[in-house]
This record gives C-alpha cells, sequence and structure tokens, in this order.
RNA sequence: AGUCCCGUAGCUCAGUUGGUUAGAGCGCUACACUGAUAAUGUAGAGGUCCGCGGUUCAACUCCGCGCGGGACUACCA
C-alpha cells in the first residue's frame, strides 16, 4: 500500500526550488541524466565561456535557460547530453579591472612599479573572483552544466592547443604580419584601443588649416572624354582634406560609384588662371557660394570673392574609375600602381568635394580601399631596413637622416622634402613650439598655393579625438599587427554558414551573413600582458621565423638555443612529453613574461625573439572545440564525438565575437561548422525599455528574484514573454503573473486532482480503460492533449522554446483548468467509485503527467515535483525524476479533430448564452426553460447533440430547440466568400460584394431554395453557387439572441414557477455550502438543516429537498417558524430574508 | 554611416502562403460565480495595426521611402 498523493497548503516555488535542488544534489540526478537511450547517440553541446570577473546578470539566466533547456529536452529525448563548463580568463576587461583595483596605469606594468609576472600573478586571481556567485547561480537556477572539469582558457594546455592551432595556420602562410591603421598618441607613445576613445571629453572640437587641394589629372585613353570641349590644358580633381599634413602621402583618390560628378570651367581664386576642374555636381554651391552660372567668366580678377563657372558636363563616379593623376606633392616616390582613382562606398556628398583624397598610412578606410585595390601606401625605407609612414612614432615628419641612403637617392627629392622634415605635424607634440607659430598644415597649404595647386584655403572647426592621459591630438598610424588571413577562406565561411539552422534565420543570412561577405582579415594582435602569447619568434630583421605549435617542440627548440649558448639553460628540462598530467603541465607558464625571455636559434643560427603581441582573446573562445579537450594532444581519436557541436546558444551580440570566431576556427582547421544549430538571442532591458545598468539602479537581481519566486518562473516568464531574440522589457510583475496564472492554476489543477483521488483512495491501480470507452469530454482533452504533445514536440525540435512553452501554458490553463476540470468536477465528487470515475481520474493523472514531461526542460524544478509527487502514490514510471524520463510521443490516433471542433462549439455556446444572461440579468443559479439554435447543416446538429448535456449543464438551460434553418422567424445574413470568388473574378469583386450585401431575405431563400442566384456585373452574367457565399442566422426578432462568427444562439428567457422553485433551491444550496465551509467542516461531514419557514421559499424547499439534501449531505431537512435569532444566520434569499440553521449529524 | 531586429489596445505580446467583425493576458469598470478559492466566469471601455507611397479586386500581412526604439560594426575626407 502507497501513501497519498501529496497535498500543499500553498504554492511556494521558491522553497520547491530549493528541495527540489537538495534532491537533485542528494541523488546525483544530472551525472544520472547523461547517459543514452535506444541508441541515439550523442548530443553535442558547447557552453560559451563566460568571464567570471564580473557579476552574473539577468541575461545570462536567460541565454543559460535556452541552453538548459534544449539540452535537458534533448536528454529526455534519450540523447547523451555532455555539457563542459568553460571559462574565459583572459582579455582586456579583466587587466583594466586589476589596474584600477591596483591603481596603476599600462605604463606601470612591466616597471620598476609592478613587473609583468606580478600583474599576470593579480589577473589570474581576479579573473576568478566571482567563481562562487557564478556557480551559485547555475545551481539554483537550474542550469545543468559539469562545473567539476571546466575548461579553462589560461591553462597551459589550453593555451597548447591554442598554439597548435596557430600554427596550422601559419605553416600555410595565413598567419602574417602587415600593419594597420589605429588610433596612436605619438605623445604618450602608445596605441588607443577603442574604449579609450570612447572615454567622456576624447573628442574635441578643434580649429584646423582645411584645403581643396587640385590634382592634375594625366591625359590618356581613360581621361580622354575630360579633355574634350576645353580651353585650359588641364583637367584637375578637387580633394578636400582637414589634414594636409597627410598630402604627402596621398596614393589614391576616390569617388562614388553612383554618384555624379560634373566638370566645371572656372578660376584659380588665388592666382586667377582659368582651370577645369571636377567634383559632385550636389557641391556646386558649396564650391562657389553666391554665384551661379550667370556671372560672366571674362570678368573675373584673381582675389574676387565671388568666383565664375560654367558646367561643361556631368557623369557619374564609375567613368572616373581607373583614371591616373600626377602626384600632388613630389617629395617621395612611392612604389607602382600609385595615383589612381578608384571607388568607394564610404564617399558621400555630404561635405568637401565628393572626392576623398586617400593616404593608406594614415586613415583606416584608406589602407581598405587601397589594399583592395593594390595601391601602394607611402612607405619610406628607414636605416634599419624596415619601412615606415612618412610621419615617425614621435608626430614628426621622417628626418632624411633617419632614411636608408639608397633610398634617399632612389625616391626622395630631398629639394622640396628640405624644408619640412623633421617638423611635428601638430604643434602640440613641440613643447618649444609657440602655439601660434604656423602648423605644418599652413606651410604646406601655403606651398600648393604658391605652385597653384589648391582652390580654398580654410581654418575650420572639427571634433578630433585627443589622448586621454596627454591631452593632445591623436594620430591614425600603421601599427604592426599579425594578421589570419580569413578573406582566404571567405567563400567557403559563407558556403558552410548557409547550411546552419540559425534562430532567428535573419541573423545568419543578415548579420552574420552580411559580416562575412564584408570579411577583410582578422586582426589578431594585442599589445597586452595578460592572455596568450602570439608564439612566433623572429630575427631582428624578420627574415627568419618560426611558430612553436606544442611544449613540447619549444623544449626541443630551447634545448638548441642552450647549446648555441643563446640559453642557459632549459626551463622545460623537466617536462615530460606525452604527460597531460596537471602536475607535468605546472612546471612552465606559458604566458608572459615567461615567453618573452626565451631566445630560440634560428636555422642560420642567430638568435630570434618572441614578436611580443598577444593574441586576440576571441581566438581563445573561439577555438574552445579543440582546446577544451586539449586536442590533438589528447582526444585524437575520439574528436568526431566532440565536434561539431548540434548546438550552442549565447546574446546576438556574439554574432561578430564568439559565433563568428567558433566557425571561422572551425572552417580553417577542420573545413567544417563549428555548430549546425544556434539561438542568438537578444537583450534585456528593463520594463521601461532603457538598457539595464548597475549605476542607473535599474538592473533586475537573479539571485533575488530566484529567491523570491523560484528559478522556474523566471525561466518561463524569460522564454514566454517574447520570442528570445527580441529584445525582451523585463519587468517583475510578469515573473508574479506567470507563477499566478501557470503554476498556480498547475498547481490548482493538481491539489484538485490530489484532494479527490486521495478520498477516493485512486493509485492508477486499476488497468487503464481504453480511451474509446471513455466519456466525451475525456476523449476531448486527451485528443487536445496529443495535439499539444505533437506541437510541443515539433516546437522544441524546431529550437522554439517560446512557441513549445506557450501551447503548454495555453493548453493548461484554458483547456485543462478552465473547461475540463470545471466540466468534470461533479464526476470526482460523491458517486460510487466506478467506471466513469476512474476514467476521469486516469484522464487527469494522465494530463498532469504528460504536462510535467513536457515543460520540464523549462521548469524543471516544479516539473519535477509534479512528476515525483504522481509518480511517487501511482509507481506509474521506474525513473525517479522527470529529467530521466522519456519526452512523450503522440498517438495521432486519438486525436480526433472532430470532437475538438465539437467543444469548441460547446465552448462557444456556453459564453454566449452566459453573455445573454447577463444581459438580462439572471443568474446562472436560476435555470432556464430552452435555447433556440439555428442549424445551419445537418452535420452541425449532430456534432452539438454531443455536447448538447455539457452545455445544458454549464448554462443550467433545460432544453435545446433547434430551428431549421427554412424558419421563417429566422433573420439571414449574406456575405461573399472572397477567398473563392477573390481569384475568379478579381476586379468586379467589388461590385459582386455590393450585390450580394444588397439581397432581401426574400431573395436570399430563394437563393438557398435554388441554390445558384444569377447576378450581372459589368455587362457580364455571374452564377453563385451557395459554395460561393456564407449564409448565417443573425437574429431572432422577439428573442434575445447573440451571434459569433457563424454561430447564433437564442435565449428563452420566461422564469415559470417551477423554475423558480428550482433556482431557489439552488440558492439555499449555495448558502448551506458557504456556511458549511465557515463552519470549518470537513467535505465528507453530514449535517442537519433547519430553515426558516417563508411563503416564498416553502414550496421551493419542499419540493427540492432531496436534491438540497443531496448536494450538501444533509440527513435532514427541516421547516421551523420560529428559529431562535441567536444561533441563525440571516441569508438573502432574491427580496426576502430567511434564517437557516445547521449543524453536524452523528 | 552601414548591417540586422523591433514598432498591433494603457502595458506585455499573438496574428498561420494577402481574403472583409484584428485576438489573448495584465490593468481599469461593472456584474456574476463560489466544495479548485491567495482562484474563476461574463460583459464594457480601450486600435488612423508607426507614417507616406506602390503592387493587388483585396494589405496588419508583399515592395519602396521615411520616422521612432534597440543591437552590432565602423568612424570618415
Amino acid at each position: 500500500m502507497r501513501g497519498k498523493f501529496p497535498e500543499y497548503k500553498t504554492l511556494d516555488l521558491s522553497r520547491v526550488n530549493k528541495d527540489i535542488l537538495k534532491i537533485w544534489d542528494r541523488d546525483n540526478i544530472f551525472f544520472k541524466s547523461i547517459r543514452q537511450l535506444n541508441g541515439k547517440g550523442e548530443y553535442i553541446f558547447y557552453e560559451g565561456p563566460p568571464s567570471a570577473n564580473g557579476m552574473p546578470g539577468i541575461h545570462h539566466v536567460l541565454s543559460r535557460t535556452i541552453k538548459d533547456a534544449i539540452c535537458r529536452y534533448r536528454t529526455q529525448c534519450g540523447y547523451e547530453v555532455k555539457r563542459k563548463a568553460g571559462w574565459d580568463t583572459h582579455g582586456l576587461p579583466i587587466e583594466l579591472g586589476v589596474e584600477q583595483a591596483l591603481g596603476i596605469t599600462k605604463e606601470d606594468i612591466g616597471t620598476e612599479k609592478i613587473s609583468i609576472e606580478e600583474f599576470n600573478r593579480a589577473c589570474r586571481i581576479d579573473v576568478m573572483k566571482y567563481t562562487d556567485q557564478w556557480e551559485d547561480l547555475t545551481h539554483r537556477m537550474g542550469y545543468w552544466v559539469n562545473m567539476d572539469d571546466p575548461y579553462i582558457t589560461y591553462d597551459n594546455r589550453y593555451i597548447e592547443t591554442l598554439w597548435w592551432l596557430l600554427k596550422q595556420l601559419y605553416s600555410k602562410g595565413y598567419l602574417y604580419k602587415d600593419y594597420t591603421i589605429q588610433p596612436y598618441s605619438p605623445a604618450a607613445g602608445t596605441g588607443l584601443s577603442s574604449h579609450e576613445l570612447n572615454l567622456p571629453n576624447c573628442y574635441r572640437d578643434v580649429r584646423d588649416t582645411t584645403c581643396i587641394a587640385l590634382f592634375r589629372l594625366i591625359r590618356n585613353e581613360k581621361s580622354e572624354f575630360l579633355f574634350e570641349d576645353i580651353d585650359t590644358a588641364d583637367v584637375h580633381m578637387m580633394a578636400w582634406t582637414t589634414t594636409p599634413w597627410t598630402l604627402p602621402s596621398n596614393t589614391a583618390l576616390a569617388v562614388g560609384k553612383d554618384i555624379e560628378y560634373i566638370k566645371v570651367r572656372s578660376f584659380n581664386p588665388y592666382s586667377g588662371e582659368p582651370i577645369t576642374v571636377i567634383f559632385a555636381g550636389d557641391l556646386r554651391d558649396a564650391m562657389f557660394p553666391g554665384t551661379d552660372e550667370s556671372a560672366d567668366l571674362p570678368e573675373y580678377r584673381a582675389g574676387d570673392r565671388k568666383v565664375p563657372f560654367r558646367v561643361l558636363d556631368r557623369f557619374p563616379g564609375s567613368r572616373l574609375e581607373g583614371i591616373d593623376y600626377e602626384q600632388l606633392i613630389d617629395w617621395v616616390k612611392p612604389g607602382e600602381g600609385a595615383f589612381k582613382v578608384l571607388t568607394g562606398d564610404f564617399v558621400t556628398t555630404e561635405d568637401g568635394t565628393g572626392i576623398v583624397h586617400i593616404a593608406p598610412t594614415f586613415g583606416a578606410d584608406d589602407y581598405k580601399i587601397a589594399r583592395e585595390y593594390g595601391v601602394p601606401a607611402m612607405l619610406l625605407r628607414m636605416k634599419d631596413g624596415t619601412f615606415g609612414p612618412m610621419v615617425d612614432k614621435k608626430g614628426y615628419m621622417v628626418p632624411v637622416s633617419d632614411l636608408d641612403e639608397k633610398f634617399v637617392r632612389e625616391r626622395v627629392s630631398l629639394n622640396s622634402y628640405g624644408p619640412f622634415e623633421g617638423r611635428p605635424v601638430k604643434n602640440e607634440y613641440d613643447e618649444n613650439i609657440d602655439p601660434d607659430t604656423d602648423t605644418l598644415d599652413v606651410d604646406i597649404a601655403v606651398m600648393l598655393k604658391q605652385t597653384g595647386k589648391v582652390f580654398r584655403i580654410e581654418k575650420m572647426e572639427h571634433s578630433y579625438p585627443h589622448c586621454w592621459r596627454t591631452d593632445k591630438p591623436v594620430l591614425y598610424y600603421p601599427i604592426d599587427a599579425w594578421f589570419i588571413r580569413t578573406t582566404a577562406f571567405r567563400d567557403r565561411l559563407i558556403e558552410l554558414n548557409n547550411t546552419i539552422n540559425w534562430k532567428p534565420a535573419s541573423t545568419g543570412s543578415g548579420r552574420f551573413g552580411k559580416w562575412l561577405e564584408n570579411l577583410v582579415d582578422w586582426n589578431l594582435s594585442r599589445s597586452r600582458f595578460w592572455g596568450t602569447p602570439l608564439p612566433v619568434w623572429r630575427t631582428d630583421d624578420g627574415k627568419e621565423s618560426v611558430c612553436i605549435g606544442s611544449v613540447s617542440e619549444l623544449k626541443a627548440e630551447m634545448e638548441k638555443s642552450v647549446m648555441a649558448g643563446f640559453m642557459e639553460s632549459n626551463p622545460l628540462a623537466t617536462f615530460t612529453e606525452g604527460d597531460n598530467s596537471p602536475e607535468n603541465y605546472n612546471k612552465l607558464d606559458l604566458h608572459r613574461p615567461f615567453v618573452d625571455n626565451i631566445i630560440l636559434v634560428s636555422p642560420s643560427g642567430r638568435k630570434m625573439f618572441r614578436e611580443p603581441d598577444l593574441i586576440d582573446v576571441w581566438f581563445d573562445s573561439g577555438a574552445m572545440p579543440y582546446a577544451q579537450s586539449h586536442y590533438p594532444f589528447e582526444n585524437r581519436d575520439n574528436f568526431s564525438e566532440m565536434f561539431p557541436a548540434d548546438f550552442v546558444a549565447e546574446g546576438v551580440d556574439q554574432t561578430r565575437g564568439w559565433f563568428f570566431t567558433l566557425h571561422t576556427i572551425a572552417c580553417m582547421i577542420s573545413d567544417s561548422v563549428a555548430f549546425r544549430n544556434i539561438i542568438s538571442n537578444g537583450l534585456i532591458l528593463d520594463k521601461n525599455g532603457n538598457k539595464m545598468s548597475k549605476r542607473l539602479g535599474n538592473a533586475a537581481d537573479p539571485f533575488e528574484i530566484i529567491e523570491k519566486y523560484g528559478s522556474d518562473p523566471l525561466r518561463w516568464y524569460l522564454l514566454t514573454n517574447s520570442q528570445p531574440w527580441d529584445n525582451l522589457k523585463f519587468d517583475i510583475e510578469g515573473v508574479d503573473e506567470v507563477k499566478r496564472k501557470f503554476f498556480g492554476t498547475l498547481y490548482n489543477t493538481y491539489s484538485f486532482f490530489a484532494l479527490y483521488a486521495n478520498v477516493d483512495d485512486f493509485r492508477y491501480a486499476e488497468k487503464d480503460i481504453p480511451v474509446n470507452e471513455r466519456p466525451e469530454i475525456d476523449r476531448w482533452i486527451i485528443s487536445l492533449l496529443n495535439s499539444l504533445v505533437r506541437e510541443a514536440g515539433r516546437s522544441y525540435e524546431d529550437y522554439d522554446l517560446t512557441r513549445a512553452a506557450r501551447a503548454i501554458q495555453d493548453f493548461v490553463i484554458d483547456n485543462l483548468s478552465n473547461w475540463y476540470v470545471r466540466q468534470s468536477r461533479k464526476r470526482y465528487w460523491g458517486g460510487d467509485y466506478d467506471h466513469d470515475k476512474i476514467s476521469a481520474y486516469q484522464t487527469l493523472f494522465t494530463c498532469l503527467e504528460t504536462v510535467s514531461r513536457l515543460a520540464a526542460p523549462v521548469a524543471p524544478f516544479f516539473m519535477d515535483l509534479l512528476f515525483r509527487d504522481l509518480n511517487m502514490t501511482s509507481g506509474r514510471n521506474p525513473e525517479e525524476s522527470v529529467h530521466l524520463a522519456l519526452f512523450p510521443v503522440h498517438d495521432e490516433s486519438l486525436i480526433d479533430k472532430d470532437l475538438e471542433e465539437k467543444m469548441f462549439i460547446a465552448q462557444k455556446i456556453s459564453s454566449m448564452v452566459h453573455a445573454l444572461r447577463r444581459k438580462v440579468s439572471i443568474k446562472v443559479r436560476q435555470p432556464l426553460a430552452k435555447i433556440m439554435l439555428p442549424v445551419p447543416d445537418s452535420s452541425f446538429r449532430k456534432k452539438f447533440e454531443a455536447v448538447r448535456d455539457l452545455v445544458l449543464t454549464e448554462v443550467n438551460v433545460r432544453e435545446v430547440e433547434y430551428l431549421d434553418d427554412t424558419a421563417a422567424m429566422l433573420v439571414r445574413k449574406i456575405k461573399p466568400n472572397f477567398r473563392l470568388l477573390g481569384p475568379k473574378y478579381g476586379r468586379m469583386m467589388k461590385d459582386i460584394s455590393n450585390a450580394v450585401a444588397g439581397l432581401s431575405q426574400e431573395e436570399i431563400a430563394s437563393f438557398e431554395a435554388s441554390g445558384t442566384w444569377d447576378l450581372k456585373i459589368q455587362g457580364q452574367d455571374i452564377r453563385l453557387t451557395l459554395e460561393d457565399v456564407e449564409i448565417i442566422s443573425e437574429d431572432i426578432p422577439g428573442l434575445q439572441v447573440a451571434n459569433e462568427g457563424r454561430l447564433t444562439v437564442a435565449l428563452d428567457v420566461t422564469v415559470t414557477d417551477e423554475l423558480r422553485h428550482e433556482g431557489i433551491a439552488r440558492e439555499f444550496i449555495n448558502r448551506i455550502q458557504n456556511m458549511r465551509k465557515e463552519s470549518g467542516y470537513n467535505v465528507t461531514d453530514k449535517i442537519r438543516i433547519r430553515i426558516e419557514d417563508h411563503d416564498y421559499v416553502r414550496e421551493a424547499i419542499l419540493k427540492h429537498s432531496d436534491y438540497i439534501g443531496s448536494q450538501t449531505l444533509a440527513t435532514e431537512i427541516v421547516l421551523d417558524r420560529n428559529i431562535n435569532g441567536s444561533r441563525g444566520k440571516e441569508v438573502e434569499i432574491d427580496e426576502v430574508t430567511v434564517k437557516i440553521l445547521i449543524d453536524k449529524a452523528q
């Protein structure tokens, strides 16, 4: 004999959370769930590593709920789902946090203030600062992930895999050194990161000299069309710049392909010489303010304010592409291929001339477009053999003395460069320069003016970034960097991406797809301290280099170095190759400064030093499919069991982060996708749609919410409120609502079941009653349940958690609770323990148990409790937890669409009758004689018959009268069937619609009788059949009628004496039931009733005393003229007041 | 600036290959129900489906241009 179904006083989901957690921990449920059933195999999931140096927030709960739900679902389907946790431990935020905590800046690291070793030691500790909180939240929110053996990106074995990966790329030539344009502070001597550029007060308005330079075109076949119909020898293109000091480094001009350019005859305002110039048509007025074409050309004199002009020609920018021009400032000759007109998307006509001067060494766009077109940058050969831009790292024009002598002889024009060499490009860089002295910009502009190469020189205020440390202007400057040639893989990356199932699809094809299409090479370098060091050693001149791909290799190379006398000893002497134990790997540290101190020997016997850069932390995390298992040093043979992932999920902000690096590394190394399915979720905003931030205090605290509500309502809310990829406006009220509406209702339904099942000692011990032997309403809910199983299964399968959870929720609230239980209540209460009652218990039990399995992935705590409570007493399942049980499979044969439709009609009609009662103010307790129902066709009558009793009970009406569709009393309404007629008649639809709407009652009747109706529309004969229209009975004059869609119902509201008596009896039952409850009687207690005798109620009570007695468990009902006032309770029945007295019968 | 997402009732969201009364929950108001009761039912009020154009017999739905909110990327002569 098993016990009873547990009954609870209240629903305390916070308590449930804690209790279930204890059970999971005690019984090791998570680890038991990592198994496979029915030969399903593994389902591979990758956990994106969070950084534990910040507190977890509510957005982590969202992405982890998604991951957890999918993994639990797959587990329930029988797959083995291993989930290795991971920690992202490198990166700038950690360094900045430590800098702040120690009160130091980047410049202090590596000085006597703090060594790199000390700094990195601090980072290693700091990064795990919030590990406890993370583990706590993971535990409490019910996120099942294996935290016993996480991958940690700073671990030497992890780094070893990264090195191995880099070496694969290096040996195929995909890892190379080049330069990139980055913000650089010459005054501080350091590059600036984008976050430094975003510091407040960084961008400031400054007054700079700008000029519009004139670039002389070279006449050849391509440019010939520009030389037609002109009266000057030359044609110039005009380009504006706010940094004239970059003009000597110009190597190209850019125009917009679709921008319209004009050729204009005008004058050089400084020399008065006639000129023919080209610029964007939109900017004509800006170039020639205050004049138009009416001004006389010959009248112009140099210096006149208004410059006259004539537009000679118009053409799109695409025609200018490829034209050559003459170098503007001939100080240094660049390589072959310079001085061409290119086309670029970034060109606009908002300011300037619509033609952009390109200096690839000093602008990111410039660098990019030049690279695309193969145009060389202005690079100078230095004395040490390296190449550099025309401005040195201190912000000065490179002194000739720093240049390679041969280079100077061949390329440099000493005459023209002489006056400018060694000057700072901004006066601020030289403390000794009087701020009022002319800047290099001014002098270059003046020089251009003197040589007739400038159209306008102007001072202008514009915003320009400044270094937050030195307050001095920042330069965009070429910085050495290592790149991965991702562009070589672009097509393959796109191809592979098209095989990935993205949720939402638009992120895959849009955001991510577009990103791949516009891919540039991956800049891997970071000039920092705490991160994975680039494993490349090079000779001083860069001619010889080596990339190290493993610790063993490093050990061997160092051995050679020791032999060559470059190193005193081999720090890895005790490292044992092939021993993957932590002990062995803890003999070294692959971080800086350890690796910086290693000197290797080149094939020709020269010293090689490590390239000082670290690699982008995104490489760390993107490489986790390999590095988490220390591939290929371990798991070489079973790697296919962990790659690629079936599923990953993170926030949409990871599109260019983790998603990209995972995808790219997998493509480059394994020519494969890294993941097959992916959900990228949106942001969580506060309830007003503002970004959450700790500073504003509007951030939701997941710990607090879980403590108060338990994690189930939070998880449920996060997934059902909106699709996860939409931004979620988080409102705690919503969590409360989910708790009340969904969990409250489900809990109530279970409580209801448990209450009566315990009274009747139902244990599900009986054999299953065949579904076809169960009553209509049971078959109905079972049909809906199977529809739900199908729907939920499909949605989970499709990674649409929102749809699955919403379907479950609708089923529980609308169908199971508000209709099935409500209609079936009486079957559980009283009566014999018969076939019908057992059927009712079995049906409700099945619904609850199935729901617990369906919803377990999303609400793992409560659903496990529900499952356990049902199981504990019934022993239906061998599994101890819902998370070890299988996901239900729907039985198509139990889905009865016809029955579902019948019940839908019943619900609709009931709701309409309720509405009618309300209209005439007749309570449901008052029985009424009949409803009348027009029947549009015979099948409708049949359908309603099946649910007739249900409806009559629900609305407390005795009879139904069917009204034949020919009944004269019905008022009909006719409407065209647009869906059918639309495609057939097209533009005649409007007239048809009007004609049909205009039919009289007689005409409708005649239409129905003959089955056809002829119309003449726009001179054309049209024959409509009954299929082409919809006819409904809309009204029955003289009766209370309601209609909705195609349904119409009328209610007879006459209350006869007989009906009135029954109504009174029900009123009494109601009052007595209330008194029972107030007196605290048990539901099974028997009572005795005395009712004050009164003319108004006497007949009703006498007639219905048996009925009253059976409903209230009364052994006797007595009418008494004198009830002692102090003991009886006064109740109002309609307009009269009557006293009632009850007490417990023995 | 580019790319992507979102815009439907006071709030949070549905709305299935375009088809004629645009739905739900919450909130509000009123009424009912009461052996599921920290529930429930019914009704009412509340909508230029962000705007403007276009395609179509027919647009919340498809297309274009805008506007507003958000994310990411990039920072420019």
